[in-house]
Order: structure tokens, then C-alpha cells, then sequence
RNA sequence: GGCGGAGUAGCUCAGUGGUAGAGCAGGGGACUCAUAAGCCCUUGGUCGGUGGUUCGAAUCCGCCCUCCGCUACCA
């Protein structure tokens, strides 16, 4: 391998990284599989990388909504809930997801972590049995206190205001959270750097400042959960028969849902895995549920006995004029009316470019389909296009080696540190936005060069004019092939197409694996003494015209 | 209410004391390898308001206005 020796210190090193599970009560719109699409620009990226990467994405399943709307219709849940799994695996693998495990808590080694992970924390006296009360609605379930509203017709919950609220009490267990203030304060003060961006650490360490609160984690009622595994007296509460006896009740979403962070993992089935991936590199998460990662999955990995993971990442909301995109609100973009007009790459690439990772953006379709031409067709589908056309028309299709060091090489050097450094730090926008101020400077190569004026000159046998139409097409050939190697996490399937027109072969998988270590494929000239032929040349990106396809 | 953040060109944003910037969108031009694309030039802003500090403020300080985030059991 050519440059320098980087490949030990990647080759070896070993990636997890997971999102959160998506609740699993309807088709997921673009808002949802934003967080999806962009850890797998990540996920690939490391595998490119050469690292041993795993991720993990999946569904969250149980709930008592879930139940509700499957007896609504009707049906047993779990049909329910596998009709509305396949819609996000069907959506999922349309924009090219490629996680190395789709996780369900309804999987039954999920049961077995849950079970594992409630019987650690009753083993180290996080657990006990108390009332859980609060007013509660008929058709809601409890409703906490900032949801009430009191008029003149008495107190009710917001979305319910003619039905009249039940006071109740159910006996629960209940995790100890109060306990874990001060150990959870010293972990942030050791590890300043383990909830990003900062602002968002911030917010949870003032919350805990505040004071913590103990919070359920078991159900009494409810059967559409993974059975608790304890009666009150610490005892199996598993039937001589295998099942589960259902006076026990069902644990409560807390431990079911994230749990299945080390489950994915191999927890607890698998120590020799779990070893492995445990602790995960990075969560990636949404504002929304930044508390549950940040504080609670900490406090009930740090009663188990497990390492905390290393980062975790929240990402902020995609906004349709300001307003938070969901499918209630009814104004969400549908990702297959997406990839029906941009593609799957297109799709992609505009959601990452447009969308920041580290906060709320406003996006909307025309944003989109601007982004899509400008960056995609214009910018560098053009470039990739006029780029293999010339060398077919001024050199025959032999494709050139880059010729002596120039400016655009060491543009190169510091576009891919910083891309790297963007992209690795989790602000995706910014990686794509380094990279494509690049593909600018290769097209304002092209135009101060001109390489038809060169052509034209060294058909009059200005030997000095053809020397130097080889070496401008040979950089800008090396320019092309970079940016697609770089850009392959995100526009997966497209990045092996510009490659082939280049003529160099893809030496990856469909998931980004098996290849030769990608830091080294980007070092300028690391093809350099290949020969080969371009292809011809076919637009990657076709220019769109669309129109909006929601009102 | 408390704590935190933000208000800069039509849009998205950069810019933390020294004559207002980028990309996109809009207008004009030259060229021709190219996906009517790329390149060059260019129209847009009393930098939320106000008072102050300073030779000089988008940039520092006070007050005000607007918006946003966090403020625990839907996830």
C-alpha cells in the first residue's frame, strides 16, 4: 500500500454504533429515518475505514398505545406490530440502511437482557416495590402533571377535556434514580466530552443538579410488555412451564427499550461479543429522548455493573417552516415520494446537507430539489461528466496519472482532513460542505486551464500543450475519483457508478465493507501508476424539475 | 417563572473591536469540455431595538422586544 502507515492504527480497531429504536406504530416519514440515514454515513464510513463495524438500528414494540391500536383493530399485536416493522425495514432498505442487526424488543434475546438487566438492579438494591399514583385518563393512561389542564368543568388531560380523570395508584417497582446524582454529577465532571454537542450536555447536567427522581419500571396491568421477571421478593417469577406468570406484571418502558443497546451487542447470551462491542462508540439520538440516554440508561448501566458508553450524539428535529416535522402534524415529507425523484443517494445526500446533525434545520421540498441540482447534478455530476468526456475525446479514453504536484493536490490535503474531522466528529453538514467547496475549485480548474484550448494546441504540435492536457485531465480524473470515494458513505450506489466511468473497479461491498483502508484509497495519486480507460460518460445525477408533491 | 441559546442580504448561515461576508436564489457577460451545466462580474443588509464604553461596535456593557432549547414516567 502506498502513503504512509495509518492502516494499523484503523485497520484493527473496532466501531459500534447504534440509533435509537423507532417507535413502531406507523410508516416512517423523513423526519424519523433522518437519524438513520446519518449514522449510516457514519457506519460506512468507518467500515471504509477498515474498521470491524457494528450497527445497530431497530424497532421499539411494546407499549400500551401499541396494544390499544392493534385491539382497535382488531388484531393480536405482535401481527400488528411485524405488519408495522416491515414497513421500516421496507424503508430502511430503500435508502440503503445497512445496519448489522435490526433489533426488536419483541426479539427474545432482548427478553433475556431486559430480564438480566432488571434482576442486576434489584442484586444491587436499585429496585423496590411502591405506589405508583397519579391522575389518570381512560383513554390515555397517567397523565403527567404538565399535561393537565383545570377549567371551569374540573381537571382533565389536554386531549381528553370531557373525560373525567381517574386519581390512581398501582403498586410498581420503582428504580432508585435518586441514588445516582452525585455518581452521575462526577462521571460528567470525568468525562466532559461524553454527551455532544456540549449545549446538550449542559441542559442534562442541570437537570441532574436539580435533583433526581425515582421512576417506575413495571406495569401491573398492562400484558403487552416483556414480563417482569421478579415477584416482590426478589423471587423467578417464571412458571414451572417455562412462561411467565402474568401477576408479576410487565416491565415498563425504561429498561425494555433501551436495553437493547447491549443486546445488540451479545448481552447476555454472548460475553465473548459483548466483550467486544461493549461499550458502544456512540448513540446517536434526537433531542427528544436525550434525558433517557444521558441520565437514566447511565444510572441502570452503572447498577448493572457495565461501562457507560463512550458518546453519545443528539441530533436536533427536522422543521417544516419552523414547526417540528411529524406525521400528526401532517407535515413530514414521505421518503418515497424522496427517492422517487432524487434517488436513494439523492435522498441522502440532500437530508445530510441540508438538515444540520448538531441542531434543528428548517427543510422543505424545494430546499431539497435545489440542494440536489446544485450540489449533485451541477456541481459534481457535471463535473464527473465533462471531466470523463474529455478525456475520451482528447486522449482517447486512456485515463492519465496526475501530473507533478499542484495546487490542487494540496487542496486536496486539507480538504480531506478537515472533511474527516467533520465527518468523524459527527457534524455531517459540515463534512459535505468542506468537500464540496472543493468540487468548486475543480471546476474552476477546469475553466482556468482549458483543456480544449489545450487540446487544440497540441493538435498543432505544441508538444508543451499536450504534456500539460494530460497532466490537467489527469488531476482532475484523481479530483473526481477522491470526492467519490470521500462522498461514498452517502451516496452509496452512485459512488461506484463514478468510479467505473473513471475506470477504476469499486473494492467495496454493498455495505461499505471488505475494502482496502479508505484513508489510504484518498491519498492523492494512490492509483497514480495504474494504467486504465474511462467509460463513457452518463449523467449520474440527472437535473431535476419537480414539483412539490405535498400541498 | 428559573437556567441556557439565538436574532446579520429573498433563503440557509459564517463573521467576537478597525471600512459588512459565503453558498443558494435573482441580474448581466464571456466561453464551449459538460446535465441550458461550469466560469467571470453583479443587484440585495441603517448586522432585532435602544442607551452607553471606545478614536472606532455586528463584535464589549445596560435595558427592551421577538424566537428557540431544558425544566422527568408517550417514546
Amino acid at each position: 500500500m502506498p502513503g504512509p502507515d495509518r492502516s494499523a492504527e484503523s485497520e484493527r480497531a473496532r466501531y459500534y454504533l447504534t440509533t435509537a429504536i423507532a417507535y413502531a406504530n406507523n410508516r416512517p416519514g423523513l423526519h424519523t429515518l433522518f437519524e438513520v440515514i446519518g449514522a449510516d454515513a457514519i457506519a460506512r464510513w468507518h467500515r471504509m475505514k477498515g474498521n470491524e463495524t457494528r450497527f445497530l438500528t431497530g424497532t421499539d414494540e411494546y407499549s400500551v398505545n401499541i396494544a390499544l391500536t392493534a385491539a382497535e383493530q382488531g388484531r393480536d399485536p405482535k401481527a400488528f406490530v411485524d405488519e408495522m416493522v416491515a414497513l421500516f425495514r421496507t424503508a430502511e432498505d430503500t435508502l440503503q440502511i445497512s445496519p448489522d442487526r435490526f433489533i426488536r424488543t419483541t426479539d427474545l434475546d432482548h427478553q433475556r437482557a431486559v430480564h438480566e438487566m432488571i434482576r442486576r438492579a434489584y442484586a444491587s438494591g436499585d429496585l423496590y416495590v411502591g405506589n405508583y399514583e397519579g391522575w389518570y385518563c381512560p383513554n390515555e393512561g397517567f397523565i403527567p402533571a404538565s399535561q393537565l389542564v383545570e377549567d371551569s368543568s374540573g381537571i382533565h388531560c389536554a386531549n381528553h377535556p370531557t373525560v373525567a380523570l381517574q386519581w390512581l395508584s398501582e403498586r410498581n417497582w420503582f428504580f432508585r434514580l435518586s441514588a445516582y446524582q452525585a455518581k452521575l454529577e462526577r462521571y460528567y465532571a470525568e468525562h466532559p466530552d461524553w454527551v455532544q454537542p456540549e449545549y446538550r450536555k449542559n441542559e442534562m447536567l442541570g437537570f441532574i443538579r436539580g435533583g433526581l427522581e425515582d421512576f417506575s419500571v413495571s406495569r401491573e396491568k398492562a400484558s403487552w410488555g416483556i414480563p417482569f421477571p421478579i415477584r416482590e421478593d426478589g423471587s423467578s417469577s417464571q412458571l414451572p412451564d417455562g412462561s411467565w406468570d402474568p401477576a408479576a406484571g410487565t416491565v415498563y418502558v425504561w429498561f425494555d427499550a433501551l436495553t437493547n443497546y447491549i443486546t445488540g451487542a451479545g448481552f447476555p447470551d454472548d460475553p465473548e461479543a459483548f466483550a467486544k462491542w461493549w461499550p458502544c462508540d456512540v448513540h446517536i439520538i434526537g433531542k427528544d429522548i436525550n434525558r433517557l440516554h444521558t441520565i437514566m440508561w447511565p444510572a441502570m448501566l452503572m447498577s448493572a455493573g457495565l461501562a457507560l458508553p463512550k458518546l453519545v450524539w443528539v441530533h436536533g428535529w427536522l422543521l417544516a417552516q419552523g414547526e417540528r416535522m411529524s406525521k400528526s402534524r401532517g407535515n413530514f415529507l414521505d421518503p418515497n415520494d424522496m427517492v422517487a425523484a432524487l434517488g436513494s443517494d439523492g435522498t441522502r445526500y440532500v437530508t445530510l446537507r441540508e438538515a444540520a446533525f448538531d441542531r434543528d434545520s428548517d427543510v422543505s421540498w424545494n430546499s431539497f430539489v435545489r440542494r440536489y441540482n446544485a450540489d449533485l447534478a451541477n456541481d459534481f455530476g457535471n463535473l464527473v461528466n465533462r471531466t470523463v468526456t474529455m478525456v475520451n475525446r482528447y486522449l482517447g479514453g486512456n485515463r492519465p496519472p496526475p501530473g507533478p504536484p499542484a495546487s490542487l493536490r494540496s487542496d486536496w490535503l486539507s480538504t480531506s482532513l478537515s472533511y474527516r474531522g467533520h465527518l468523524e466528529g459527527f457534524l455531517l453538514h459540515e463534512a459535505l460542505a468542506v468537500l464540496w467547496v472543493f468540487v468548486g475549485a475543480v471546476n474552476r480548474l477546469v475553466d482556468a486551464e482549458k483543456p480544449w484550448a489545450l487540446a487544440k494546441a497540441a493538435g498543432s504540435n505544441d508538444a508543451d500543450a499536450g504534456e500539460r492536457l494530460r497532466n490537467v485531465l489527469g488531476d482532475l480524473v484523481e479530483a473526481c475519483r477522491l470526492i467519490a470515494l470521500a462522498t461514498a458513505p452517502f451516496i452509496p450506489s452512485i459512488a461506484p457508478k463514478v468510479l467505473q466511468q473513471l475506470g477504476y473497479d469499486q473494492p467495496y461491498g454493498p455495505d461499505g465493507k471488505d475494502g482496502p483502508p479508505l484513508l489510504d484509497e484518498l491519498e492523492w495519486g494512490a492509483h497514480a501508476e495504474e494504467a486504465g480507460h474511462v467509460a463513457l460518460p452518463e449523467p449520474l445525477f440527472p437535473r431535476l424539475d419537480v414539483e412539490s408533491p405535498v400541498a
